[in-house]
DNA sequence: ATTGAAACTTGATCGTT
DNA sequence: AACGATCAAGTTTCAAT
């Protein structure tokens, strides 16, 4: 991971495509350089693999749910509970975190029913004590991808430092 | 947007790749006609670029922040509030919220010191009134694409209803 | 590890149904 | 709108550094 690699990364993120060409033209560097560190960061794991940016409301997904969710102290409860909130039916994103709230759970799903349904799943898990959502009204930002976020400079300096 | 999209669509999320090769010999719809519809879901906003999925610890963000903000009513303040906040360097995620808080974002950022700097930016924005941070231990689950949360079946069920 | 050029695979186009 | 055949464009490989 060094700054060639960082320029890559950050340079799909704001291209939006991972083609070498694209790369090539977009920063200087050759597309067979390109295509073989590609193939290094996805051996180590850096990068998975392609996908789309899908706009949630057009496909019909148009509810967005934000559940705090607190959970039983137990062995290794994080994992388990957290696997069994991951399985729930429309669960994008869970974060186990530090403090009062035990789980973050964000969930993208297409009406009120699956609203209920939805939050009856997640009581329904044995260790889960007591959940807290919110509706959100409007989805202000939403970058699938973090680097996306940055200056790629800003990025070569925290990322090297 | 009838079944077949939602079958494309579905195989994107699954396969990780807009490939109409690849969708082919997944699905079986000829090449070419995945092409055709790829081009008719990106002119109508459906999907809009590829991208990548980054491993954000391999990546050196490894900090994940999730932030409660509460913000003074104005008109059209969930606007210019929330563009504020998503321009943050690091804000990965903004939603504007029903209830009590007004917004939460999701922040990933590299260290300590970013940390700082990302609630003082936060606190720095005139119509915000107060912060509330949760460390992010374990993310269990970031599914970049939602569509893959679910099964095809399911999807083709509840989006043409 | 890098790269220019060659080889090959794939995505995009076209014409027909 | 669907799709098989064709063409153009891209990715991947290779040999030399």
């Amino acid at each position: 991971m060094d700054e060639k690699d960082i320029q890559i990364l950050a340079t799909i993120a704001r291209e939006g495509t991972a083609s070498p060409d694209k790369i090539e033209e977009a920063i200087g560097i050759p597309k067979s350089t390109v295509h073989y560190r590609l193939n290094q960061l996805r051996e180590s794991g850096v990068i998975e693999n392609d996908l789309y940016d899908i706009d949630l409301e057009k496909v019909g997904l148009s509810i967005t749910l934000i559940s705090e969710v607190w959970a039983e102290f137990g062995e290794g409860y994080h994992d388990t509970v957290g696997e069994k909130l991951a399985d729930v039916e429309g669960v994008n994103q869970v974060y186990f975190t530090m403090g009062a709230t035990d789980f973050v759970v964000i969930a993208h799903v297409a009406n009120r029913e699956s609203v209920e349904s939805l939050v009856e799943d997640y009581e329904s898990i044995d260790e889960i004590e007591r959940t807290s959502s919110k509706f959100v009204i409007t989805t202000v930002k939403d970058e699938p991808n973090p680097l996306n976020d940055f200056e790629i400079e800003t990025l070569v300096e925290t990322l090297t430092e």
